[in-house]
Parts: structure tokens; C-alpha cells; sequence
DNA sequence: TTGTGTGCAAAAGCTTTGCATGTTG
DNA sequence: CAACATGCAAAGCTTTTGCACACAA
């Protein structure tokens, strides 16, 4: 997707939108904060509040599961990070900055989540806004299936 | 929607799906589960396990959260009944058996749903299946927004 | 200095599981 | 009568909350 310098320069530029946002909103420009965006950046795929969790307490990065949770909503408020719940009762994260609107195609074999876009969606979305009076704001499309052949192992 | 007696035959006709269903896969027929079926056809929209749950035991029927959880799989997996997940923590089911395929719009407000149909998904799940060598058994499109004025009260 | 944010642990909420009992085939 | 389903309660998991302490502004 891109080479570690331009991945360096995007941390950069997140890191700015999310103090410009906190600065905003009268909220504080904590240690923690800066660190969970930081690694969420780093990360790749999608994750969860608890891989992200375990994964920051491996680094011996002294964070709760609170500040984590609490952060990743902030995450989502500013459009950073984007939340979904891929059919099972467990939320998954990933990060959103510089990516373009996608939707997800999900093996319900694997695991495994691909992406994919398509200008149709947002056609649709504006029929439906238009039709049934409602202001939509986003969505949320996965299609489930196998993928043929090829299916690793349960994740 | 449809009047009563038509809901009746609906009602005749999904009890036999399930017998022949259960019949076919070595399951057993128990009252529970015929009569958990029977309670979601009679109700309207959507609902989850836990309402379900209660409203059966308010009717003074003898019935534990396992076996509605456990019945609510077997009428998933027989397409009787869908399974949603609209954002939250928490599943939501609805009946499915004569019901056009359809997608949902909720209000982030007031949580209200909507459904509506749009032959395009169609097309992009075919499209997409093609392309990513996947076969999609199904999908879910949720549309998220607000309902313009007349928003009555969270649920 | 003041009040928001944090860590920690406990609590909450949905779902699953274990075990003894009951019932279907 | 043997296997499977049920009821009940306990356990599991993800997420939220309460409270005392820490620290950003």
C-alpha cells in the first residue's frame, strides 16, 4: 500500500488532525492518546479494542482498557478510525485516514476481509436519503461468502 | 401488511418448513421450539433474544434463554428468521420467510428502522463474487442517519 | 490549582456452557 | 431406553462504570 516513509508522513499528518480535534473540543493532549492513534497507524487490517490492547502491553506501554476504549470512540468522532461489527458481538477498528470509502467482503470460513469499493452505494444512499426523508450519514455494507479454494486456516 | 388470516397461513406454512427441517437433520421436535417459532411470526419488526425471552415468559410460557438462543440458530439457519447486527453490542432478529430481501436504514437517534430494496445490491454482490472469487451467500447493508423532523423518542 | 483523564477493578450486559433432569424417537 | 433437548445457574467475553490518583492546561 505504501513504503515506510510516506507511512511515517501520514502518522505525522494524523497525529496533527487528532490535536487539532482535541484542541477543538477542549479536551486534553494526553501521552495515551497520542500512543493509541500511534499504533493504530502502525498497525495494518483491522483489529480489535483488545489486540490493540494486548498488543500496546506487550510493548510494555502502561495503558488501561479504559483509556483504549475511551480513545477509540474519540478516534471515531474525528473520522481517524472507522468501527464495525463483522456479524459477531465484537467490535473491530480500523484506521481511516487517507483510505478511500470501502466496503468489506468477509469469508465466513477464514476470517479474511477484503475491500472493495463501488460508485453504486452512494447512489443508493442518496435515493434512500431522498425517499424515505432521512439525513444518512454513513453505512455499513459487508457481503459474506467463501472464498473459493484457498480458505487458510480459522482465525 | 398482511390481515390475520393470512398471517395464519403463514404461520402453518413456516411450522411445517421447520418440522420438515428439523426432521431432515435428526433434530428433535420439542414444543419449545415450535412455540418460539410460532411467537416470532406473531410478532412484528425486529426484536432480540433477550425480548424474546421475556415476552414468552410474560405469557407464562416455561422456557429458558439457552433454548430460545439455541432455537433462534436452528431458524437462522434455515432461513427462517435473519439475524442482524445493527451496530451494537446486542443481535436483532427478524422473521424472513415470505419476506422480499431487503436492507435497513436506522436511526441513529431514535433507532427506528426502515427497509427498503434496491436491485443494485444485487448486482454489486454478483459483480463482486466475480471479481474476488468469492461466493456470497449473503450480505447486510445498513444505512445510518437521521430521520429528518418528526424523531420521536430514543428506545 | 482545578478539573479532566487515567488505571484498576468491579460491574454490567449479552451469550454460551455444564450438569442434572426430562422427553423425543 | 438411549440420546438429545431443556432449565437453571454459573461462567465467559466484551464493554462500561466508579473511584482515587495523576497530570494537562
Amino acid at each position: 500500500m505504501q513504503d515506510a516513509s510516506s507511512k511515517e508522513q501520514t502518522i505525522k499528518e494524523v497525529l496533527n488532525i487528532f490535536s487539532a480535534y482535541l484542541e477543538k473540543n477542549n479536551l486534553r493532549k494526553t501521552p495515551e492518546r497520542f500512543a493509541i492513534l500511534e499504533e493504530i497507524y502502525c498497525r495494518d487490517d483491522h483489529f480489535d479494542a483488545e489486540a490493540l490492547y494486548i498488543h500496546m502491553k506487550n510493548q510494555n506501554y502502561r495503558v488501561s482498557r479504559a483509556t483504549v476504549y475511551n480513545t477509540l470512540e474519540l478516534l471515531v468522532s474525528c473520522d481517524l478510525v472507522t468501527k464495525h461489527q463483522f456479524g459477531k458481538n465484537l467490535a473491530q477498528y480500523e484506521k481511516s485516514y487517507g483510505y478511500k470509502q470501502h466496503d468489506h467482503l468477509i469469508c465466513v470460513d477464514c476470517g479474511k476481509v477484503l475491500e472493495f469499493c463501488d460508485p453504486r452505494i452512494q447512489q443508493i444512499k442518496n435515493m434512500m436519503g431522498d425517499l424515505l426523508k432521512f439525513t444518512i450519514t454513513h453505512h455499513s455494507l459487508n457481503l459474506y461468502g467463501q472464498c473459493n479454494g484457498a480458505c487458510p486456516d480459522k482465525s
